[in-house]
DNA sequence: CATAATTTTTAGACATGTCTAAAAATAAAT
DNA sequence: ATTTATTTTTAGACATGTCTAAAAATTATG
């Protein structure tokens, strides 16, 4: 059985791999989970033990064939949950994550099962982020960070790749959110800062809050 | 910060004291929560010093007010999941028990506030037991365990008192549920199980099955 | 009411998961 | 290519929650 603990590791390594690739250091770890490189080290042991990771001293980390799936079953767990949330519940987006993160770790392969029918089977969640299918596909999507966008090239926002309140509050009153159209007006290379146009309205937003914005090309 | 094993135990003295009243022995909430009484004598410390219990030494222990809101607001939790699951996911009432006991640790009364409004302000779950309102009050009907009934008395079943699988499952099996019209024929004194009629179909079922029956004479 | 049976508590051990401080290995810099 | 800095691991400690075995207190019995 897996315990709570080790499922966040999993869930850490996995995130650092999707973002970043190759093997991923102890320290990142640490980072991401917010312990000691120490309790990371150890940790690190008791997955090598129970082979959900590849790991040899001082090398770094990569999930095993079996720890993949652990980890993007809890992916998919999470973002089901944030779909429900917002969907059935009303919860507004940038309110479910702490939520969802208690939620991934019930244990039922048949809750999650009838949560996805219940949810009409979504592949993306509220953030537009995609759902890992039960077989452990993560849906693809054809999109570009909201700073790597060409000048005056029009666009509509499929998703974001942060899940943080302060973020998601800040989009919100930006009028930002999944569908919205933008379209690309200055660069001003000094700060990497944009001017963009939101429905009809300008906006200047920092080159941070756009690289985590992910548009469709229109 | 209250912890999960500490939910566990205040749960398991509420059950214990709603079916027993008075004190609350060592050895009946070792009994409930299938841990050792030396277990539950180290427990029954750290809930004296949290205020969430009294207690003397040998003498049993009660819930304090802060441990009996703390209490019922988990019967609350896990009530109102067990409607969600049988009412949205279309569980049904034999399966939701060991879920249920996961959901009801998550931590958020917004949430609990939100699910009560979704599944339309509930105030009995699919067992027919009742559910705790957000101020702690528990609704009470007036039923009769079917073995306290009076011969050729009809009845309609409007609960169990045994959230078990394979006791759920056999009700199932003989067309018992909620809402179910019973009318009693027979009491065998040699063992004190019934004839009973089920919806125009003559049944025999033990004493312990029928005094886990609520009915409400009609 | 003194003894036996039961219940409850204490003592000591262990597993999990965390920490800090120090040692060892690797990577970077001069 | 040494030295320095960084990263990673080990060592030892601690908190939580559990256990078994034994001691202490309470309850039941002859």
């Amino acid at each position: 059985m897996i315990t709570l603990a080790e499922e966040n590791y999993l869930k850490a390594i996995l995130s650092i791999s999707l973002n970043e690739g190759g093997k991923v250091s102890t320290n990142a770890i640490s980072k991401e989970t917010g312990t000691s490189a120490a309790s990371v080290s150890d940790m690190i042991k008791k997955l090598q033990e129970k082979k959900l990771i590849n790991y040899q001293k001082y090398q770094g980390v990569e999930l095993s064939k079996e720890g993949k799936k652990k980890a993007t079953n809890i992916l998919r767990k999470h973002r089901l949950w944030e779909t429900f949330l917002v969907n059935n519940l009303k919860f507004n987006w940038g309110e479910v994550h702490e939520l969802a993160e208690q939620l991934e770790h019930i244990k039922s392969q048949e809750l999650f099962d009838r949560l996805d029918l219940y949810l009409g089977f979504p592949k993306f969640d509220p953030h537009g982020e995609p759902i890992p299918s039960k077989r452990g596909v993560i849906p693809r999507r054809n999109t570009i960070s909201l700073n790597r966008l060409k000048l005056n090239t029009k666009g509509v926002v499929l998703g974001v790749t942060l899940d943080d309140k302060s973020f998601l509050d800040y989009l919100t009153q930006l009028k930002i959110s999944i569908g919205t159209n933008i379209e690309l007006l200055e660069k001003i290379s000094f700060d990497k800062s944009l001017s963009i146009k939101i429905e009809e309205k300008i906006q200047h937003i920092s080159n941070e809050v756009a690289e985590h914005l992910l548009i469709k090309v229109i």
